[in-house]
DNA sequence: CGGATTTGACCTGCGC
DNA sequence: GCGCAGGTCAAATCCG
């Protein structure tokens, strides 16, 4: 998924129902009759932590982005630690942080904590955040080659809001069928 | 039985 | 240097 929100954008305004921004630039399709979901971009948030999921800031990931496909490694399943040799596992811990993908953070008012983006997710971590009543999820995109991740959190203000945050592109579309003219036009945005 | 999820351990970065 | 918090791994477990 390419999102409209580069890295150095930043979008701190929120939408509502009345908005103009009543489509949502993000490519979220939700089928669930339980969601109602309310799309506010929240731009670029870094800081999830310290209770704030909804501060936004710039990021400058100029230095992250220099990483000229070091993680295009994808031959096993652990993309940072594919070595056994303990110093090249450090220097590739090393790289991992400095490998980190732009990020862009939204909220949605759901009843469901995963929302339906019509691509595949495998969970691969839940954390308790501080200053949140609710874990966070981690997820990974399960495409071959494609490296995205996201988290999911709920508000600790309002259980009802949740709090995702992607990070990185998708390099497919999404692997499954519907054939929702919303999607399409999304799709086809990016 | 294979894939997905859970969950405790481990690692790193950061602030003090 | 130490402790804390976030992020990830991977074995165990669950589930279709």
């Amino acid at each position: 998924m390419n999102f409209p929100f580069e890295e150095t954008n930043v979008l701190t305004f929120f939408s509502s129902s009345s908005s103009s921004l009543s489509s949502p630039s993000f490519p979220i399709y939700n089928s669930s009759s339980t969601t109602n979901t309310t799309y506010a971009p929240l731009g670029f948030s870094n800081n999830l932590q310290d209770g704030g999921p909804l501060g936004s800031k710039v990021v400058n990931d100029d230095q992250d982005n220099i990483r000229g496909g070091i993680n295009n490694d994808v031959h096993s399943n652990s993309w940072w630690r594919s070595s056994s040799e303990s110093g090249e596992m450090k220097n590739k811990v090393k790289i991992r942080r400095k490998l980190r993908e732009p990020r862009f953070c939204f909220q949605t008012k759901s009843d469901v904590d995963v929302l339906d983006d019509g691509y595949k997710w495998r969970k691969y971590g839940q954390k308790v955040v501080k200053n949140s009543l609710h874990p966070r999820s981690y997820y990974r995109c399960t495409h071959n080659n494609c490296r995205v991740k996201k988290r999911v959190e709920r508000l600790s203000e309002d259980c009802r809001m949740v709090i995702t945050t992607y990070e990185g592109r998708h390099n497919h579309i999404p692997s499954d069928d519907s054939t929702s003219p919303e999607r399409d036009h999304c799709l086809s945005s990016f």
